[in-house]
RNA sequence: GGGAGCUUAGCUCAGCUGGUUCAGAGCAUCUGCCUUACAAGCAGAGGGUCACUGGUUCGAACCCAGUAGCUCCCACCA
């Protein structure tokens, strides 16, 4: 290994990566251990690595690592979804480069075209994922669209059909003009958007009076069947029974009544226009009104529009407001503020559309899913989800699941040639059952449905299907993994995703999918906003990378991201990433550094003892956190562990000192065997704890021969975690006052301007019972003493200071300043006595003594004690300045 | 319109059942240091009316009510 001062990253991520895979350490099977199962929320084909990925997936593979070192039979099952919308305009766009047109193309040659991008691109963004460090057992990779999926999908359809949980109908849609299909109500995000509010007149049939009514959308006006008014507005009682024209196409329509009209809004008269909208939709069921759709698929006007034939829908409106100023109907335009739906997919603006499609029934799913996560058997981490999951499945709807689509699994239902269909797996059971309506029928009378399933209708799957749970339910995988542990995903797909999940996980396998859900935050930048590719404020996760290692990343994105709140991500917590793993190799270089002397007794035990029983005392506090999803502050302990107490404190107590010979070059001692060999054996555990956060580096220091030879399967990744260790109370308090006397120490250095090289005198009056002899190896070498002593009494004209009620005195060569020493141990002795005045008034009022818990009252008088000691010192001191 | 959550140091956040190390951490800042592991570093220091106003309590960052601001989710007002 070359030693550089600074740790490169680069030549080991490769390397251990590749050794990681060779020799199978991401591989699981099922054995007698425990399992830890993670499903990865499978990343679309289309995708490339983006900073929600990074995030989502560092929490999963250090979940991961550790479950790994804890002994558990880790898998993380990792795969790619075929988001059919998003694919398919992905192919179409490609196709249309190349001058093919979709239209052009049967079904299967736009498949084989589809495959062939797959297989091109959609490898892409798990390849990104190994250069993170992803632990996934790669053998066991899925899509959504492999064999074995596609066909449970076909099976959970007709499985939920048989139970008449899906149906098909005509309803009103979600329409998305772009992807040419429709959309699940999930899919669709309201966003609000500036409009414009149009006033237009409508002449009312026998009379020269207009009627005028205000809308956002006038290129509907030819599709409206009605003008509805509220039966008890007065300023329109005139108009009942009465007819109107459209404007532009003079088409005649009648005024209805229905209360659902508010008054006061706008003009109180409501255009209804059955075919483009929920409400009118409805109201148009109620009132026997005709459906006009004058849109075509794409969000052009068709020809039942009668005017602009073949223009797209906002170019239409802009035109159409045009038309109307022209023929005076046009009364007024406002500017408006109001929610317009966008496709997740491809943020087109979303039509409402009547058309016929397939449902799923939700409410009945819903009822034991919600029971799940209500009565503790899930877990959503945070908690305050759990509200929203309740909410949503409370008033869940259908679920459209069919897509005019052909990237996805067709849906399994066959048309005869009346029109009546029939559920099954493949075209010859559907004949059977066809000719059961019809003996004459063949297989050529049979068509099967074009479209496809929405891809969430793949995904509820996931976690059962990755092991095969439907082909073969009874299979050794799927008992063995099956409830999954954790998933991570992020919080905006807990409806689309997470929720489906747990129903398909009830009523497929009678159980959870998973136990706990760790919902991430949202990767935003540092002024709030999410980050995205469209506003160009997402940094490249793999240039990141190559700028700060993917161990330095992967501390960055953890430290960034307190559990469940959104992060701000910047770029500043990657430079601590790095500055953090460089000091673990620095830390290294120290002990390789070192020479033995086997002739040396170990005068370290006080220390060894002291970062052993802080080691353990810090495992407690890990587990905990990790017992709690609290990764950002899991880790931050262990950095603290490692920078402060073993690096600064602990490697600082037992270095070998540097020798500088009056004649000839400063060499530096060497160390006793007994105390090397606890230090690699500290610094072996602190790997360990460190792996799955920062799994390169420490694998890569695991190898090296300061830890003594190692056989090629005795690994860092594979390591067992330190068994938890008992921890010496006592001893961690004492060093803690010993670091105290030393920091006071220090400061006087610092405040005195007496260089680090000078060494001093101490003398302790300790009151308290620490035994500070005992720490003299400590104190002597860090506070650099030639000199420590016990003494009774108080040491004149020496400079000091209190930790707990022991009195410290420094001997200076200088004279101390007498009036600042005075203003000094007055200013100690004010905070003292309005502190203990604090503590006596709790100690003398009666309710205090009465309600108060015993150990509480206890520690008051404890605090009043040493407050009264240290008053009691200072004003001794204060005498003798007097003198 | 309904629901949820947030507001603590310059920044990002901890702070559990009210009292024990209740005002904390990391980063940033300031002052000294190139002290033979590390300047990607070392030593030391400063920094907060716990959003605001009331209430409950012997005692409130913490419980209650109200106010202000921010965020998210859900919802068909044209």
């Amino acid at each position: 290994m070359s030693i550089a001062k600074t740790y490169l990253p680069k030549e080991a991520e490769e390397k251990w990566y590749s050794y990681w895979l060779e020799n199978n350490f991401f591989k699981s099977v099922p054995d007698d251990r425990e399992p830890y199962t993670i499903v990865i929320p499978p990343p679309n084909v289309t995708g490339v690595l983006h900073m929600g990925h990074m995030l989502n997936n560092t929490i999963q593979d250090v979940l991961i690592r550790r479950a790994r070192m804890k002994g558990k039979n880790a898998c993380w099952v990792p795969g790619t979804d075929h988001a059919s919308i998003a694919t398919e305009a992905k192919v179409v766009a490609m196709l249309k480069e190349r001058g093919i047109s979709k239209k052009d193309l049967t079904r299967p040659e736009f498949l084989a075209y589809a495959w062939e991008w797959k297989e091109k691109y959609g490898g892409i963004i798990l390849e990104q994922l190994k250069k993170l460090g992803a632990s996934c057992d790669w053998d066991r990779t899925k899509f959504t669209m492999d064999d074995n999926l596609s066909e449970a999908v076909i099976d959970t359809f007709i499985h939920l059909y048989k139970k008449g949980l899906i149906y098909r109908g005509i309803r009103m849609v979600n329409w998305d003009p772009q992807g040419k299909t429709a959309v699940s109500d999930e899919e669709v995000i309201r966003k609000e958007v500036n409009q414009k509010l149009f006033y237009i007149k409508y002449p009312v049939a026998g009379t020269s009076e207009f009627l005028t009514i205000a809308t956002t959308r006038p290129e509907t006006i030819m599709a409206d069947a009605a003008i509805c008014i509220n039966p008890n507005d007065e300023r329109y009682t005139h108009l009942h029974g009465k007819k109107v024209f459209i404007p532009l196409i003079n088409r005649e329509i009648p005024v209805i009544l229905d209360e659902y009209v508010e008054m006061d809004f706008g003009t109180g008269c409501l255009k209804v226009t059955p075919a483009h909208d929920l409400n009118d939709y409805e109201l148009g069921q109620k009132h026997n009104l005709q459906v006009i759709d004058i849109l075509n698929d794409d969000g052009t006007l068709n020809d039942k529009a009668e005017i602009l034939i073949g223009e797209d829908r906002f170019a239409a409106r802009k035109k159409i407001a045009v038309l109307l100023e022209e023929a005076g109907q046009l009364e007024k335009v406002e500017e408006y503020k109001s929610q317009v739906g966008f496709s997740e997919r491809t943020n087109a603006v979303i039509e409402p559309k009547l058309s016929m499609q397939w449902f799923c029934k939700m409410e009945e799913m819903a009822k034991p899913a919600l029971d799940y996560v209500l009565n503790g058997e899930i877990k959503l981490i945070p908690e305050k989800f759990t509200n929203t999951y309740r909410h949503w499945m409370e008033n869940v709807k259908d679920w459209c699941i069919s897509r005019q689509l052909w990237w996805g699994q067709q849906i399994p239902a066959y048309y005869l040639p009346n029109g009546q269909y029939v559920i099954a797996k493949t075209a010859e059971e559907a004949l059977v059952q066809a000719q059961q309506i019809d003996v004459k029928l063949t297989l050529a009378d049979l068509t099967q449905e074009e479209d496809v399933v929405d891809t969430w209708f793949s995904s509820w799957l996931w976690p059962i299907s990755v092991f095969d749970g439907f082909k073969d339910p009874d299979n050794a995988d799927i008992n063995y993994y099956y409830p999954t542990n954790d998933l991570v995903t992020a919080p905006e797909i807990l409806f689309f995703w997470v929720a489906r999940m747990i129903m398909a996980g009830h009523e497929f396998k009678g159980q959870v999918p998973f136990k706990n859900v760790y919902l991430t935050g949202i990767v935003r930048d540092k002024l709030g906003r999410k980050m995205s590719k469209s506003l160009g404020n997402s940094p490249d996760p793999l240039d990141l990378i190559t700028q700060y290692g993917a161990d330095g990343v992967r501390v960055g994105m953890l430290l960034s991201s307190p559990a469940g709140n959104d992060l701000m991500f910047d770029e500043s917590y990657c430079l601590q990433g790095r500055n953090f793993y460089n000091k673990v190799w620095n830390a290294f270089l120290l002990v390789k550094g070192w020479k033995v002397d086997d002739t040396i007794t170990c005068p370290n035990h006080i220390a060894m003892s002291w970062f052993e029983s802080r080691f353990n005392q810090a495992m407690v506090e890990i587990e905990d956190n990790f017992s709690q999803y609290r990764l950002s502050e899991a880790l931050m302990a262990t950095y603290k562990l490692v920078w402060d107490d073993f690096c600064a404190w602990y490697l600082e107590m037992i270095k070998p000192s540097f020798v500088h010979p009056a004649d000839g070059d400063p060499y530096q001692n060497p160390i006793d065997r007994e105390t090397y060999s606890k230090t690699i054996a500290f610094f072996e555990d602190i790997l360990k704890i460190l792996h799955p956060f920062m799994p390169f580096i420490t694998e890569e220091l695991w190898h090296d021969e300061l830890f003594g030879q190692r056989s090629e399967l005795d690994c860092c990744i594979v390591a067992q975690l330190p068994a938890n260790g008992e921890f010496n109370a006592q001893i961690l308090a004492d060093v803690e006052s010993v670091k105290q006397v030393i920091t006071q120490i220090r400061n006087i250095r610092n405040t005195k301007q007496i260089s680090p090289k000078e060494s001093l005198a101490l003398s302790v009056k300790a009151n308290s019972g620490i035994d500070y002899l005992s720490y003299k190896a400590i104190l002597t070498k860090l506070a650099n003493l030639n000199e420590l002593s016990l003494v009774n009494d108080k040491l004149s004209g020496a400079s000091n200071f209190l930790v707990l009620t022991d009195e410290f005195y420094v001997p200076l060569n200088e004279n101390i300043d007498v009036a600042a020493e005075k203003e000094r141990l007055e200013k100690e002795r004010e905070y003292l006595q309005g502190f203990l005045k604090s503590v006596n008034a709790k100690l003398t009022n009666e309710r205090f003594m009465a309600n108060a818990k015993p150990e509480v009252i206890e520690s008051e008088q404890k605090k009043k004690a040493d407050a009264d000691a240290k008053i009691k010192i200072i004003e001794d001191a204060l005498a003798e300045l007097a003198n």
